[in-house]
DNA sequence: AAATCAAATCCATATTGTGGACCTTTCCCT
DNA sequence: AGGGAAAGGTCCACAATATGGATTTGATTT
């Protein structure tokens, strides 16, 4: 397919079916926009697709019931058949079930937003936002939005737990995005605070992405040693001062070690090709 | 594309992208084994898809996080981004959420198994199996299971809760597929559970998908008036005679009236559009 | 009523997905 | 161990299918 403009050197892992790295690239741009929906005009703008072919492949997707357009504001919403998947890969990955919990207080007790954040491959992902009672709230981070792991106080909690070398690797692989899109981190700043987030034990992220937006985060390590993704908190400047921040930290590490404890089982692979066994047969 | 074998006379919904409806359809089938995991070979028996086709979408939708393979047993499972996007979409479809408890008492209380089951245009889909103590229980319905509307307890409910002319359209659209995979139901057979249920208020399954199996089911209602799903529980047939079958009902409609109540706000379509206006313009 | 912007549609073109045939690995039975 | 079967994975010529510039339709604003 005529590659629309932008797009880097040449697509890394080998080919495969384009339509549908485009059609699922989509599906993640509405995702992104979850509860606010987007407009054709917004996804032809980020997805870099044509009007035609963007167009096309939203009808498909809202078609096959993964996504859902508003009839009235023509916007495009995620539809039933993507919670359906979810909700059954919910039963993998039931991380975030067991996080909700965890947020509600931290949001209650800080009065300020609290966030759950996963690592997705090279990026962080925003699964929730929980919003305490503090009456200036930033809107920086959404529920589905993504970053570059280090960019922002949970996304920089997980790249830091991450091991020295993995991670290292994963700045380099960001580094073409991080210089194309986020100029206020360069690899070496990213480094940096990688180094400061091990020693100190949790994240910091003095506005860098926003001025005014500071946060702290804390990574949730799985029981088997594998980081599950990061707890953080968002507040304006002069609620991020060193004593609070200490105060906020202590919160999110209640909270880790409570997530910690009631870690679900990883989904045992001897027994998954048992049972598979059984039940794939008819 | 060369249509494989089976598949009707033609498709019905105008031409759009047959590689995204083959590629979601797989998804689907992997979702549909949720927890067990699925090999390629099922996939493409029961995709009717060929084995070089299947073998691509499921790269695809790997590489592209949607699906993880287990490299020792080389099962296809529901992957990370399945989750996130599911995730998001529960944000706008929080109805499993909700639901959980309400399975959970009912398990507990009825010793038998417990379902929530979601309409999905022509059929219902198995979102979630809550056991129950009682050690013999049926493996007939699990999670992402899905059958025409009006097959099993829950879905017969969903269908019942319909308004009369719907619910005959979706019979009417069913019939093809009753009749080609469903041999013990045919449409007459469902007109008149359907009249029965809206009877007696609930809908009952005495075995008639497996033997053995029986059900009972009633459905949920959103404040909208529309049908949300139905709660069912499923026992062996000597634990489903008349006296318990009248109290199982009973903790069904206990639970159905909590879940009423705490419905939460439908994403009111006017407000969606005032945010929208706001949001989207970035 | 005119103008502006966005959404939806058309259609010739060649890029892309397709599947029969083939190779490789794993597992099981003797 | 050895041999056979079944499943997973790969190759490549072919044409069916997605593509996007241009156009039409529809809604909203001035």
């Amino acid at each position: 397919m005529r590659r629309a403009k932008e797009a880097g050197p040449a697509r890394q892992e080998g080919g495969g079916t384009q339509s549908l790295q485009r059609a699922l690239a989509v599906l993640r741009l509405v995702a992104s926009h979850s509860g606010r929906g987007i407009r054709l005009a917004d996804v032809v703008e980020r997805s870099g697709l044509t009007k035609p072919t963007a167009h096309r492949l939203l009808q498909a997707l809202e078609q096959e019931g993964f996504l859902a357009q508003d009839v009235a504001s023509r916007l495009y919403h995620l539809g039933p058949e993507a919670y359906v998947i979810g909700t059954l890969a919910g039963d993998r990955y039931g991380f975030r079930r067991a996080a909700l919990p965890s947020l509600a207080r931290l949001a209650a007790a800080s009065e300020d937003t609290a966030f759950l954040t996963i690592r997705r491959d090279l990026h962080g992902v925003c699964l929730h936002r929980e919003e305490g009672s503090f009456p200036i709230r930033s809107y920086v981070l959404q529920a589905g939005d993504r970053h570059p792991l280090g960019v922002g106080a949970g996304s920089l909690a997980i790249l830091a737990a991450l091991p020295c070398d993995e991670a290292e690797e994963l700045i380099e692989r960001n580094s073409e995005e991080l210089q194309a899109r986020y100029p206020g981190f360069p690899p070496s700043l990213l480094r940096q605070r990688v180094e400061e987030a091990r020693i100190e034990g949790h994240a910091f992220n003095p506005g860098q992405l926003y001025a005014g937006s500071w946060a702290v985060g804390v990574a949730v390590m799985g029981r088997n040693g594998q980081c599950e993704g990061a707890l953080s908190i968002a507040a304006i400047e002069n609620r991020l001062q060193p004593d609070r921040r200490t105060y906020l930290v202590r919160l999110l590490q209640q909270e880790v070690a409570k997530l910690t404890e009631l870690q679900e089982r990883p989904a045992g692979a001897t027994n998954i090709v048992a049972q598979a066994r059984r039940l794939t047969a008819n």
